[in-house]
Order: C-alpha cells, then structure tokens, then sequence
DNA sequence: TCCTATTTATGACAAATATCATTTATTTTT
DNA sequence: AAAAATAAATGATATTTGTCATAAATAGGA
C-alpha cells in the first residue's frame, strides 16, 4: 500500500503542515477504499470516524430538501479532504458526498487526527481556515441564490465549474453533469436549465457537445453572471 | 468600567471555557463601544484586530451582491460574538455588522485572543464548532434559498426570529425589522414580503402590530414553511 | 404640533420561472 | 445490434414573483 509521506495529498490543503511522522502514523493505520460513480462516500446525518482525503475522482456535495429537491451545495475533487468539519464539531456529516465518477480515497482514523491537532497547531489552524472559507463562500451564495435571476446563476455557475474542474484537451469543462445537476446546482427545474444552456449556446457564448461544455466568450458569461 | 470576570458573556458561547486569568487578561485591554442604531460594528471588506463581545442590542448581518441588493444572512444578539472567523482565518471581515438598535459591545484585542487559542485547546475547539455550526446553517439556508418558494422562506424566517429574538410581553417577535429588512432576509422584493405578510395575517397565523409581528398559530407556519 | 420623509399597503401589469406534455437523442441493458 | 430506459430538448401554458404607480399610514425633525 502507498505511504502518505510520498502522497499527492500533502501538497495540498492542512495536510501539507504534518511532519514526517504525523504522515507515516497516517499510513501505517489509512485504509484505501474504491467508490464506484453514483454511491456515497459520507451521508448527511451519519456519525464519521475519520477523515477522507480524495486521490482522484469527483464527487457532489448534496443536500435533501424537505420537498424531495436535490441541492447541490458543493464540488469535491483530487487533493481535497472530507470530514474534518465533522470530527472538529462533534456533529453528524451534514451533506451527501456522492461520486460523479468512480474515486479513489484514503480513510484516516479519527484518532489520529484528533492527536494531529493536539500536537500541531498549525495544522488545526489549516483545519480551521479551510471551514472558514467554506463558510465565506457559503454566506456568498446565500445571497446569489437570494438576489440573482437563475440566467446570472447559471452562468455564474459554469464560470466556476471550470475554475473548480479545468478544461479537457477539447476545452471543455473537465466534469460530466448531467442537465439536472446543473439545475440542482443553482436551484431551478431542470427544463429551465436546459432552456438557458440552450439560449447560451444560440448567443455563442457556450457550446454544447453531448454533456460537455466548453465556455467560448469568457467575459460575456462573467457579465451576465453580474446581471449585465 | 466592568471586569470580564462577572460578564454575561462568559456564561455563553466559546467564552465560556476560558480561565480566570484570561478573562482578567481581556479584562485589562478591553474597550466597552456603544454602537448606534445603523451603525456598523464590522464592515464588509475590512480588516479586524479583536473580537467583539456583543453585550447588549441587536445586529444584522449583511452581503452587498453586486446589483446593489442587500442580502441579511444572520442575526446577532446579546451573547453572541463577532470577529472570531476573521481573526481565526486571517482574512478580512465577510459580512457588515449593522446595529438594529442601540448596542453596547466590548472588544477585546486580536493579541489576546491569540494567545488563548494557544494556550487554551478548548476554547479554540469551541471558536471552531461555533463556526462550523454556522456553515452548517448556511448549507441549509443555501439549500431553501434555491429551492423553497418565497411565501416558504417567510414563514421559516419568521418562525427563526421567534426562535432567535424570543417574544416580548404582548407575545409579539422580540425585534423591530422594516418590511424591507424581511424581504432581504428572505430574497425577495419589499413589496412581495409586504403582500405575503398581509396574507398570513388574513389567514389568521400571524398578527401585524405595526412593525410588530405576533405568531398566532405556530404549527400552521411550520406547515407553510415546509410547502403544506 | 405640524410638516416632511419614509414606510407600508395595494392594484395593475410585466417578467421570470415552473409545470406538463411530447418528441428526439443518448445511454444502458439484454 | 436491438430494445428499453433514461436524459435532453422544446412548445404551450400556468404560476410565481417583480416592477411600477399610487395612496394611506407612520415616524422623525423643525
């Protein structure tokens, strides 16, 4: 099994503040697990013992409304990490990560984070920083989802899907979704969605090929992302 | 001026788990404010150098979106602190501070408040479940904001400010918001807050004192808020 | 206390968005 | 490769919500 002092991970994020040894009694306890595309890696209100650190894969953070509705609240990638907000809060997960495509991710015992924290204050401060700006962004889109037309939304929406994800060779927008998790991202019905990616497309701002988007006129979607 | 060590504050919040001598400590650098009504204790933008202990008064929190839209994303009260994200994240405030009424707030400078994350792992374990609560309400407010029809979200927010403010002696909702404030906690325009209002009140589930709102049939409010 | 400014309220209408129905395209399964 | 299932696209229509106009009520200042 791979050992977490070589892994891609600690480039990124808290993790890159552990010492050597932090990382090797990572490795000697991790668990390596394989998601398959559509299950979960956490569910909303589940305990968690451990923290899960993303290898490779995408997943969407979700949300299940009262009515039934699917929200999506956020994008998860390789090099990012899941549950830290949980251990640190005693609380129960509160969204669903689910795969959009088959993932590898590392499981690390609660245990061993909890004593990460204890002895290294700087990263417990990471920890700290990464949910400080989870929340920062979340309080933004309070308000874009309060004030913003669905047409700002969208267009918003897919300026930040290629700043998350990248482009392909094809300059495409390196994720698959489908057109009802684009609706489900900015909070309209699925129909509407579609109308609008279609009326982008006609206005050659976007192109459409299958579920791939590619962004042709860049400042045209920032300006109608700000309701020009 | 009073000593951190008989303060209200202590009794709540993250405060509450600091020791004797951090609260002399804070006691010697603190500076009591008062802040007026439509002033600001924080502003959107800037930078922060202390915590502020809010001891008396009510505040909003607010976004400017970039149509010129006030957004309020949450409510403050006598107990609660401010400043503790900004100064856990070293980045600059999110969100204004704006006083609903006369305040009286302390502030106890960022030097201090350092060296108790410190030395003390509990208090800064409780600064992050403090913080880590509010991302989890955002997530919440993000998911209804997307997805829940206006008249929804008023009778959830109303349903919130009792649980927040309390009632006072006429068993009305314990603070003063114009109809415009409503409408920009719930994403809406004044005049659609205004309408739903009226509705409620000829529906018999609330009653309008003026600015004054009592919640008359409670359940019937859950009911609308959860689409019913 | 009167005057003025602001806030609340309400109607009329316009625009945005959702829903339903149907067709076409794409993906998955057999 | 064909059949079945799912997803995307689009039109027609209903509903929700926003905007503008105006009147009534309330609050604040001279």
């Amino acid at each position: 099994m791979s050992n977490c002092s070589h892994c891609i991970m600690k480039r990124f994020n808290a993790l890159k503040t552990l010492t050597h040894d932090e990382l090797e009694r990572f490795s000697d306890h991790k668990t390596s697990i394989i998601i398959k595309k559509g299950e979960n890696i956490m569910t909303e209100g589940n305990s968690i013992n451990g923290l899960y650190c993303i290898q490779d894969g995408k997943c969407k953070l979700t949300k299940l409304n009262t009515n039934g509705k699917e929200q999506i609240i956020k994008f998860i990638k390789g090099g990012d990490i899941l549950g830290h907000r949980s251990i640190l809060s005693e609380e129960p997960v509160g969204l669903n990560a689910t795969a959009l495509e088959d993932m590898r991710v590392c499981f690390i015992p609660k245990g061993d984070i909890l004593e990460s924290i204890k002895d290294n204050p700087q990263f417990s401060l990471n920890l700290i920083k990464n949910i400080s700006l989870q929340l920062s962004h979340a309080n933004t889109a309070i308000s874009q989802m309060a004030q913003k037309p669905v047409k700002d939304r969208l267009a918003e929406t897919l300026l930040s899907l290629e700043e998350i994800f990248g482009v392909d060779n094809e300059d495409c927008i390196d994720v698959i979704l489908t057109r009802e998790e684009i609706a489900n991202t900015i909070g309209t019905a699925t129909e509407s969605a579609i109308r609008l990616l279609s009326n982008l497309k006609k206005d050659g701002v976007i192109d459409l090929l299958g579920k791939k988007i590619k962004i042709i006129n860049k400042n045209a979607l920032k300006n109608i992302s700000e309701g020009y």
